[in-house]
Parts: structure tokens; C-alpha cells; sequence
DNA sequence: TGCGTATTTGGCTAAACTTGCAAGTATAGA
DNA sequence: TCTATACTTGCAAGTTTAGCCAAATACGCA
């Protein structure tokens, strides 16, 4: 793998290891059902430490997942791509297939 | 967030991070586009230890996202799933959102 | 200016991930 | 049976990530 390939995925694997953590894909997918959504309520949502979520909240900003905006005192979140509900569809895809194949398993 | 919300997401992220490495995701892209690859041709194509591709594909694997096949003393891979490649382009295009940011940064 | 709320950041520890080498298993062929 | 090739797995070291508490920062309001 030359040098233009690696970081051709390494750019990619920025992207989805930003997404791969509970947290982070109910957050994204909170955003994405119900528009932005301010720390506070995040946190309240997912229940966990605020600094916690702030640093989620970061690295899903930082991979260019989402983008926040201060009003007032509050931070608020708000998905940046629309693409991600496509992304769970597939992911949802795979777990039903893995689902399927234990089944048959079974049978 | 309740139990069944937690597993639900749980899961979810289970797979996401199954591709969440550049190693992994370009042998996904390599599968989705020339069939399937045995594990000395990937080992090849990566570039790492043949110990180290064998667990990636094994984490692979174990995530539902490819299968395989033993024929001879190869063990041939294959994607599992065909949504991969909306995968990679609900990625590429955030990568290229970010892209289209910095350069508005520069402007 | 002083207080309370919202959020981020520093510091630290525990857990998880990555990787190569060496050793073990399996299969084809002489 | 013996050997070479293709993989997988055990082990150990190095790196990254997650989580919490405490401290710092930012803002609205009295």
C-alpha cells in the first residue's frame, strides 16, 4: 500500500472510528431525528458525566460529523452531513443478516 | 439512556468499530470491488505482518461485516454485506464537506 | 462586581487496541 | 513420512481511548 493509499484510509478510518462508540452514534442519531440538541440535554439523554459527552461532542466536531454553536450560555450540536441516516440503515443491514445467519444456526 | 437503548446502540457500535481502522477498511474496498482475496493476497496488498491482517480479518469476521472460506490451504475472504460501498460514500462525502470548509477557511 | 449555570480542559488511571515475533495447526505435494 | 506454504494464536510491549473529578472559562443576571 503506497503512501497516497495509506492515507487515503487513514483519512476514512478518521471518520468512522470518530462514530464507533455507543454514545457517539445515539448522539448522532439524536441529532439527526430531532435537529440540534444542546450539551445539557445530551447529557441528560446519554447519562453520563458532561465532560464525558463534551468530549464526544468534540471528537464527532472534530471528524467534521457535527458543528456546534454558542447561544447564550449553551453549546448547541447540530449534525453537519445528512448522510449518516444511510449509515445506519447499513449498519442496521448487517445486524439483521448476522441475526438471520444465527437463526439458521439454530434451526 | 435505558438497558435496550444502550444494547441497541451497543451493537451498533460493535460493527462501526469493526471498520474503524485503515487496514480494515481498505480490504473491505478491496473486496467490494474485486471479490474475494485470500489472506497471503491481502497480506500483499496491506503491507503489515500476515499475523496482523489475519486478526483484522478475524475482527471482520467476527462483526458479521465479511465471511470465509477455506480451499486448499488458503482461506479466502468475501464481503458479507453489500451495503460497504454507500458506506464509503456517505464517508468520502464528509471528507470532502471538511475539504470544502477549510478551503472557505483559506478564502 | 459577584453568583450560578453551562461547557471545556487538565490530570490521572484503567481498559482496549495494535503489532510483530515465535510457535502451533492444517493441507498439498514429493 | 517429511517438507514447504498458508494461516491462526499466544505472548509482550507500546499506543490510544474512556471516564471521572477537579479546575478553568464563558455568559447571564442580580
Amino acid at each position: 500500500m503506497d503512501a497516497k493509499t495509506q492515507a487515503k484510509y487513514e483519512a476514512r478510518a478518521k471518520i468512522v472510528k470518530a462514530m464507533a462508540h455507543p454514545a457517539r452514534l445515539f448522539m448522532l442519531d439524536e441529532l439527526a431525528k430531532n435537529g440540534e440538541r444542546c450539551v445539557c440535554e445530551l447529557t441528560e439523554l446519554v447519562g453520563s458525566d458532561m465532560s464525558t459527552v463534551s468530549r464526544h461532542l468534540a471528537q464527532l466536531k472534530q471528524a467534521g460529523l457535527v458543528e456546534d454553536e454558542k447561544r447564550g450560555q449553551m453549546v448547541f450540536y447540530r449534525l453537519r452531513v445528512t448522510c449518516a441516516l444511510s449509515f445506519f440503515d447499513c449498519i442496521e443491514s448487517v445486524i439483521k443478516c448476522n441475526a438471520k445467519s444465527q437463526q439458521e444456526l439454530l434451526a
